[in-house]
DNA sequence: GAAAACCCTGAAGTGGCTATAGGGTCAAGC
DNA sequence: GCTTGACCCTATAGCCACTTCAGGGTTTTC
């Protein structure tokens, strides 16, 4: 099958299978003549494979890495197990910082709706009074520290 | 104060607050006959706005947002509710793909209790097999869909 | 035979930094 | 006065996992 067959059948774009290719964890397939690449079975079980993977929430290097152990099939149950454990633990760090987070936002977003006739807007002067110093009602509850994010950030 | 001091003071990196300036959010400091930036305590300030707004998770372009109306300082209340509504969307519909993926995640994980005596690793049989069209332990019990990640992936 | 739908490559852009290379400046101690 | 170290500067590249773009070739359909 051709690239745009692919795509349909696993839901992948294009040009991320392409990517997957260039970065060595797809095999390069056949070409046709005109250089347009054909797939078989064997590489969609491939592409499902790191799919499956990413839609956990894996980097692309540990499913490389993965993908070796597959190959090799001999034991290696203990690294797969760190590096899963590793995942898990890095999906709740991100959990916890998220929930704050949330917290946070909800807190500032009452701002507003405690004052919201005549006055200027709550949200943009409880920033402001933040940035001076000020015990603001979004971190304050929370952490009693001023910059939560500069330690362990949303985005890793 | 120069950089270095800035920097203490608000435990933001060196490197950070240049990128800032760079990227227009910064107002560019005055300069020592040298060369060296030396900031004011209202870039403090601004400083300190941008950082609080970043421990909430909001993009640059979001604060360049607020800045602008921080400065108009006339009422783009709604604006300002609107924009910190789509941030707790974002965050919230983060927070659920995080807890569909922890779960994901501890139910591979436990693929390996089940049977780590001998066999094969029964992760990496269940990635192989969930590749091949199998149901997965991990996705089958939350969503009836082959691959959750394509539709609201994890990075957004 | 022309238009639409597909395919190709290579390079640049995204966000929010971080790191590196290759330099200049300044205060303290010898 | 000279070195050492801590600080500062610019410009550029790297990170991740793609996405988009520019500029073209091929295949199918009307």
């Amino acid at each position: 099958m051709l690239i745009g067959e692919l795509a349909k059948m696993t839901g992948c774009e294009v040009e991320t299978i392409r990517y997957y290719e260039k970065e060595g964890l797809l095999t390069p397939p056949a070409r046709t003549p005109s250089g347009y690449r054909r797939y078989t079975n064997d590489q969609l079980g491939e592409l499902n494979f790191i799919l499956h993977c990413r839609s956990l929430g894996m980097p692309l290097a540990d499913i490389h890495t993965l993908a070796r152990f597959k190959a090799d099939s001999s034991l290696a149950c203990d690294d797969i197990n760190e590096l899963i454990d590793q995942q898990i633990g890095k999906v709740h760090r991100q959990l916890e910082t998220l929930q704050l987070l949330e917290q946070q936002l909800l807190s500032l977003r009452r701002k507003c709706h405690d004052h919201n006739q005549g006055e200027p807007c709550g949200i943009l002067q409880t920033l402001v009074e933040a940035s001076e110093g000020s015990p603001c009602p979004c971190h304050t509850p929370f952490d009693q520290e001023p910059h939560p994010a500069h330690r362990h950030g949303v985005h890793e």
